[in-house]
DNA sequence: ATTGACTCTGTAGTAGGGTACTGGCTTTAG
DNA sequence: CTAAAGCCAGTACCCTACTACAGAGTCAAT
């Protein structure tokens, strides 16, 4: 019950190449391969894209996911340590917030002084960020 | 009052090569040069490097910054395209702060979920990511 | 047998925002 | 005067996560 790789990147919906990448990134053990030469999958495979993906879209990077997986083949590693970088995540993701919030803040304050009909010499958000404003 | 481009550097925060970098991409302009070759910089450019610093900090990219720029050197522009700028930048930081509130909250959930003390196999973060938990 | 779809390797390019290096002048401090 | 520090141009490289070829071999259907 092997697929081809096209098949495995429509299963999984990734590009070819990206599985590819994957491989050379590690993310995806080499697979094997037939007498031609054409790469051999799993269903496990499906699985392990899919798992890329999800972690993905959870904020993690490759190279972090990379980490993520090397666990689960690690021995005497427990589940607390995903759970570590899975807090430590949450916590990056907490500053990302902040700074996006300190931003949008500044941001409004600007555009809640311009009334949009000054000459652009007296432009309140030009000035502010020309002479510093309300940031840092 | 004339500098050299480390002095400027030195007034300005920034690296050295990022200058030369926002010369090459248009964001200051090209300065006078010495009989010898080297660049000859005025406060002004002091006063621009901030202002690309701090539009930087507001979540603005360089070719937004550059798009500013033109803006105040062009005729017949009004402080209200300045407004509109800002005020499509905001929704643009809104959709990031709506994307990374989602993101923490289902990691959150996993980590509630998640005691610590569980073998890998039954980790539930791994699981969740695995199996397709309460994402998408 | 031939066509078309699929796969292979390897390399290069994308965007964004820089950083680093090479080899050769110039300026400045002692 | 000399040595160190500073500057020049040009190019290559960093990171992330892919994507796009080119040219060649392979597989399935007709």
């Amino acid at each position: 019950m092997t697929m081809t790789i096209g098949k495995l990147a429509q299963r999984a919906g990734v590009g070819i190449e990206t599985i590819r990448f994957y491989e050379r990134k590690g993310l995806i053990e080499t697979p094997l391969r037939t007498a031609s030469g054409y790469r051999q999958y799993s269903e496990a495979v499906v699985r392990r894209l899919q798992f890329i993906r999800r972690a993905k879209e959870l904020g993690f990077t490759l190279n972090e996911i990379k980490e993520l997986l090397s666990l689960k083949t690690s021995a005497g590693v427990t589940c607390a340590s995903v759970k570590q970088k899975a807090e430590k995540k949450i916590a990056d993701i907490d500053g990302k917030l902040r700074s996006l919030r300190r931003m949008k803040r500044a941001l409004v304050d600007l555009t809640q002084t311009c009334n949009g009909d000054s000459s652009l010499d007296e432009c309140p958000i030009l000035n502010a960020m020309d002479e510093g404003g309300p940031l840092e």
